[in-house]
DNA sequence: GATGAATGAGGCTTCATTCAT
DNA sequence: TATGAATGAAGCCTCATTCAT
């Protein structure tokens, strides 16, 4: 059975965007084109061939991995939560989605939303991503009981977009703090963290 | 009165730290050495002979900087103040220092740290410094009143470095957050969040 | 009525020839192989297929231009015309030549004749070429009469030739001229020139 | 006796100038700086040390050409010459300018020149060069005697700007052919031919 | 015959570092 | 001590060419 070239194509452009990652996790975004084509079995030009350019292929890539922590939030969709047990639920997907990653594997966000700094290009995209993560978390955080025990008062919009925010940086925090210790957060106190955080819709219900 | 030869010395290096400072935040640490000396109206030979090589450099800039947010936190040292007041306090402080500067400054510290991940040397004097700054925070955190009135039951020290690690995330994942929006928190959402993580504390209280 | 292969293939060649002669026109020829097969809405590997090189397209692309001026002498064919009217006459058909085309255009021969000086290849067809050409002016001013009223001494081939190398060197001057300035020259101006070199035979003729 | 930073800057200065001229002279503009640098015992860096690009040393490249054929033109300064007479100097001078260079030298201006009609920066530095020099032609050609014996007419301004273009455009094409035939031009057909050029100024004064 | 993905050599440029001044 | 010209190693990118489809 013979490989067509779409499919030749398809595998090296997946095997280029496997190696970038790994390899932007460990080295930073500034890691050679020449390094991720070796790792992938290809040359530099072969990248050039696939994407066009090393920016290009690191904007596919971020948009890559957004894509790839949707689906483990599925597990929480259930409305009938309350916004705590949301909270756990998001920390557990969270903690999930990076099971068996090297703990370089954590700084991979940081380092390429970090060149999107002074990238307009990446920046522009990322802005883009961002927004779409907010406003995921947003719904899911709306409309959720307060209390753990209903009846009682549901979260508002404003409410969620705010402990949406916070979540959001506190994970970006907490990736970013053991991309340096090299050491992975515990169950535990990732819970409980995230949970606390439902106190800012609690200060607002008072 | 001339000017002695150190004293000479010791402004250029001084003038080295503050571009250097101002170029990483800006542009990150692969900022060129030559920018920073020129900024510095010296020329990359001056940085060999004060520093001895680009590294060094970044090595005293992150030692600075963690000194220089320090004394911030002096207004909280109050014993009598509350969980909740000292994270309020704390909120108040990191804003302030951030006071003044430029968004593009907000990144100094996720550059360099993100630098150091990959520097053996940096991230050393990186992981002292962090150290330092946890157990800072932790001692500032524990024997506070878990709730609002006296008396009650008072934070542990596990307890409270729980509370710490959480809390350093999230101003890091806020500071990550601006970074990228060039737009800087609001008090009152920087003191909410902060505020909630005091829950952390009474979960263990129940 | 199928289009047969051949046909197929010649029409490719053309394409190619046509856009290969306006990108070497305007960019030069180190236009990639890239640029001008997509002109012609066709692949790279379709050069190597029809042309087996760049450089052989090149020297094809050589041969055409030669030929597409030669039709425009017929003109000053008329033996009866004076050396100043048939001066005269090969500055309009020069003109007329480029007629309708981009000021880009006139650095076409330049360009591919540079490229000949270190392309043997093309250096040999070019020499060729050039001959020829020459040869074909030599021709066309010998036997004309000096003055321009009948009777008078008419030109020999040596001073037919001489006034045909300088009329040569003219004419890439000015094309070379005017594919600086992106300015076509004016047919008044460009009449002169060329009549003025009718005296070298007359100084002879002294 | 020690050699001062400055003095060897400007000798490696020369030298990178010297070879590039040479290599533009023999391969094009499309030299690399490579080779350049090597010819000159220096590296591609120290290029970038001293003009800052390649671009930037073709445009001095280009200034010091032209400013080194100004002198040779002082011998046809006397105001009591001919037209003919000014025109046979010029031609003389030019011949002595390139005397001793090798064949490939003569396309040192025709390939600095077509690089310009690409690169903007370059082509405004040649258009000011350009203009100079026609100005200094016309200067050259202006108030001259139109027939060998005085009196009798004086070339117009616009008479001498006319010859002077064409002239400029006759050398060109010389310089152009020769450098396609590694032969170079002899003395007695390039004086008749530019001395032809005259008879633009007299068809005027007919 | 044509495709186009991939190669591989080479080009321009940047920059931390060295060293003679 | 500071200078800054030069180095040399790398980096990103281009492109003529090849070859399996």
């Amino acid at each position: 059975m013979p490989t067509t070239r779409t499919e030749t194509r398809d595998r090296n452009k997946r095997a280029l965007l496997a190696s970038a990652r790994d390899l932007v996790a460990s080295d930073g975004t500034q890691v050679s084109l020449g390094s991720i084509a070796e790792a992938a079995g290809l040359t530099t030009g072969a990248v050039y061939s696939i994407f066009g350019s090393k920016q290009k292929l690191l904007v596919e890539l971020l948009a890559e991995d957004f894509h790839r922590y949707q689906g483990a939030l599925a597990a929480v969709a259930d409305p009938t939560l309350s916004l705590r047990a949301v909270l756990r639920g998001i920390a557990d997907a969270w903690l999930a989605a990076y099971a068996g990653e090297s703990a370089a594997r954590w700084s991979f966000e940081l380092n390429i939303a970090l060149a999107a700094v002074h990238d307009p290009k990446l920046k522009a995209r990322l802005g883009e991503l961002k927004r779409d993560e907010l406003d995921g978390l947003s719904a899911l955080l709306t409309g959720r009981l307060v209390h753990q025990a209903a009846p009682g008062p549901l979260t508002s919009e404003v409410e969620a977009r705010a402990v949406a925010d916070a979540l959001r940086a506190l994970l970006s925090g907490i990736a970013f703090q053991y991309a340096m210790t090299d050491q992975r957060p515990e169950r535990t106190f990732l819970r409980r963290a995230c949970e606390a955080l439902a106190t800012m819709a609690e200060q607002d219900a008072r």
